[in-house]
DNA sequence: TTGTACGCGTTATCAA
DNA sequence: TTGATAACGCGTACAA
């Protein structure tokens, strides 16, 4: 048996305690990872000495050995987003739970950072990769590398539209989109303009459309001059706003399809002497806790990111339990949301 | 030299890249590494190898043979909480370019969590640990693992108060609870509340220090009945101005050490038909997002995240840069904090 | 300036 | 049920 010399920072091997307890080093590794023929005696010995010695796992040789580094990677843009933090807070704690470390990355919404991501990622030889896309994410191809490596990807939130092997969740945000203008329309809105981003994604594609449903439904034109399409900054919005009511004609409702924007709408408003939502109904997407603080306080779209996070898990965990590489593309899963009254709208 | 094959996954080796230039694999590795001794020419041919190749270094095997992981553990109680969320995102960005992954982990606030990370962050085998502690967090010693394997430590706001041979980098909370009961003290307020967190925890030891230090030098009585130690949620706010009002002598401020329970008061004093900030000043801390849009705006402290952030890296690299590990227990950081004037005080 | 050979700590395989 | 031994992929002392 080789001899196991402690050294100087006092860090244990396998070996250490192999010696210390007379067992053979595979034995302390069957131990550690409930490899079911042990015995309990042995078991028990072992497990004394690693108390003993205060042993812990390499998991750095486990991760060399094993090819696995029980590491979860996840890109989003930006953790301060209130319904990526969600997302992230349920996912991590159930993948802890499950014995899965992650690793979460920022892509601050730039996509060169987004595709050195994976390439990190990658090579720090993570077992999945669960990501939101950046807003300027058309082409999804540096994710390849990672599929074609056999580490699969789940896309939440922000999906590719074409075609691809990896794993799609997303909101129903055809259905939110709807669910807002419907309920303007409801109260009886006839003009009503829509903040939304670029319709190169997936988000902003799927409310629009569901907005236009709505209004086709109800017969309401849509009048081009209250339809914008970009960053939804908070700046964005005003200009937005700053446009719409120097004209003569002005609309009594806004769909913006985030908080942010709803309230630079609302703050707009109540500048210009505007009662919301006697004269003007605002209503936002995603409810951020700003929405429900702010006076009127505001209508939204409830996105539910516990209930995102927690499909993620699930899925994750059933590709990862799977032991043959099967693609499984499967119609992308759906989340539903929710219209959250207030009193903007 | 040994043949180098590669496996169904498509994923090549340094072998790969040497068979393939016609080089040995230590001067491949040399090249990754940017190691002097390459002439100009080899190292060029590797390079186009490595890119003909999509090579891709594996970490876990780099990290195994050079016991360093370019992975600095981040252990922080809540991502969702605004000041954690922007100090994060300033390390991670700052560590990313410096070639460090951030692996970020929540401790939810719990305790037990904190501790179970620790050991997960010291099996991960992470190149340092930078934590935010549990607010229960009074007995650090659970940290002693990472120090002892030569892991290091850097603590931020929420840091120990006894000695440690950890970094400590702190926000300067007896000038920020000074500056705010000041504030009010200037504004006229005779009688002030103070909304405070377990004096267990270092922040609401020294603001609370910096309260009592601005009402002494103002001559100011505390009443007891008004000064709460308690962890500082919304319900938790509330139930303490349900107290206070319920008594026939009320105060005419509240400093509020956070801005979850100034929101609190402000809402409880405006349902209750008080005029804030006339009938009462209330000042918050932290500037969290939500104190700008409420109606009155929250005055508050501004704590600087991202000057911590910076802070934290910059530490961080001096210690990582540093071959001898010479204890270096100086004094702690202080990071400055400044009034944000706004409209409730 | 480059190559050879070994070992990092663990797990998988095979044999006992 | 346990032990011996060979990998995993890379970095580095040493040799050339």
């Amino acid at each position: 048996m080789k001899k196991a010399v402690k050294d100087k920072m006092g860090s244990n091997t396998i070996l250490h305690v192999a010696e210390a307890s007379g067992l053979s080093p595979a034995t302390v590794s069957r131990v550690m990872n409930n490899h079911p023929y042990v015995k309990e005696e042995t078991k028990k010995r072992v497990l004394d000495t690693i108390e003993k010695l205060g042993y812990h796992r390499n998991n750095v040789a486990s991760g060399l050995r094993s090819n696995k580094t029980k590491t979860i990677g996840l890109i989003v843009p930006r953790i301060s987003m209130f319904f990526h933090a969600a997302v992230i807070t349920v996912v991590q704690n159930h993948l802890y739970k499950q014995g899965y470390n992650v690793m979460i990355c920022q892509s601050n919404d730039s996509l060169q950072m987004e595709k050195d991501l994976v390439k990190t990622l990658h090579s720090t030889r993570v077992d999945a990769v669960i990501a939101a896309c950046t807003l300027q994410t058309t082409d999804f191809s540096h994710f390849d590398l990672l599929m074609k490596s056999g580490i699969p990807v789940i896309f939440y939130d922000r999906v590719p539209m074409q075609k691809t092997s990896a794993i799609l969740i997303k909101g129903d945000d055809v259905r939110g989109g709807y669910l807002a203008a419907n309920h303007l329309i409801e109260l009886g809105c006839k003009r009503i303009a829509h903040i939304s981003g670029l319709l190169s994604c997936n988000l902003y594609l799927d409310r629009t459309a569901g907005f236009e449903k709505a209004m086709k439904q109800n017969n309401i034109p849509v009048n081009k001059d209250w339809i914008f399409h970009h960053e939804l900054t908070y700046d964005n919005a005003r200009r937005d706003l700053e446009k719409i009511f120097k004209k003569s004609k002005v609309p009594d409702g806004i769909v913006a399809d985030n908080d942010t924007s709803a309230i630079a709408a609302l703050e707009y408003a109540k500048e210009i002497g505007l009662n919301v939502p006697v004269d003007l109904k605002i209503i936002g997407y995603s409810n951020d806790p700003r929405s429900a603080i702010i006076s009127p306080s505001i209508t939204t779209i409830e996105q539910y990111p516990d209930l995102m996070g927690e499909k993620i898990v699930k899925v994750l965990m059933s590709i990862l339990s799977r032991t043959n590489t099967e693609d499984v593309l499967q119609e992308p899963t759906v989340i539903p949301v929710q219209l959250i009254r207030r009193f903007s709208a």
